[in-house]
DNA sequence: GGGTAGAAATTGACGCGTCAAGTTCATCTT
DNA sequence: AAGATGAACTTGACGCGTCAATTTCTACCC
């Protein structure tokens, strides 16, 4: 469980040049349709914090793979928007990254274990989500 | 997948100021009968590179919980001991570490979806191993 | 026995993530 | 309408991991 993130990501980098969440990012720009989303709702979609988020997406600005726009009269809001030669990116870089995660998750497991494993997931997401919280509710 | 060691991780220097990796090196120390072990066994127990055990262990030293010491007369080789401080925080976190895990993962699943993950977790783990590898043989 | 090979460990530079602080707006209050 | 509040981002500093280079020994070779 430890050491798979750690193979797909450092495969993922050897390959494409990209990190697994870079690539997540430029993903999840992709399936939009004008290929826009807002830095908050790109956040939530990758889960993950709005500071990282910038950090990241500056570097692929920098790397001419997307471009941000501040959204006028609608306070600090900025869009940002995957640029030609990054959709070019995300396309060569996925067939790479299913391959990966066919050959060391799915591939390996019997229908029985992966039907099993997508339980496991849902069950941990939520003892995670909900532990600190306790189902936003009865906690002191 | 993803989320799970990032979440244990986050608790563990929550409730103990120590990474994951860092409860792991002591944590392998502690149960050596004299505390002590050589850095290449060390890094081959924590699946760590040589240069990235050296660095934690510079930190540890620093923070008093291990020292090191060159073994006279056999190249380069260098010993790493757990001081007393060291096991007091080892021990001190180890019910923590383990509470974490139970209630994560362990309590959340029935017990077939825990069976199933151990299968999961030797397939995985084999497939990432031997993929780069196939084997140690007939590769080029 | 001087020189080369190579094992064991350390070091420095660099990239990424996190946390705390700072910006830049819109909105609400009175 | 001036000022406070808060949302949405950005920035800087710092810690950790990685990679490549370096150091420090032993051992082997002829």
């Amino acid at each position: 469980m430890i050491s798979l993130p750690a193979a797909l990501d450092a495969r993922m980098q050897r390959e494409s040049q990209l990190t697994f969440f870079e690539y997540m990012v430029l993903s999840v720009l992709s399936e939009q349709e004008d290929r826009t989303m807002q830095m908050s709702a790109l956040a939530v979609r990758t889960s993950a914090s709005l500071s990282r988020l910038s950090h990241v997406v500056g570097r692929l600005e920098t790397r001419g793979l997307l471009t941000r726009s501040r959204i006028p009269g609608a306070g600090r809001r900025t869009n940002t928007t995957l640029t030609e030669a990054g959709y070019d990116v995300v396309v060569a870089a996925a067939p790479g990254h299913v391959a990966a995660v066919r050959e060391y998750l799915i591939d390996p497991l019997e229908t029985r274990d992966l039907k099993a494993l997508q339980r496991i997931g849902s069950a941990v997401q939520a003892a995670i989500n909900g532990g600190p919280v306790r189902q936003a509710a009865a906690e002191e």
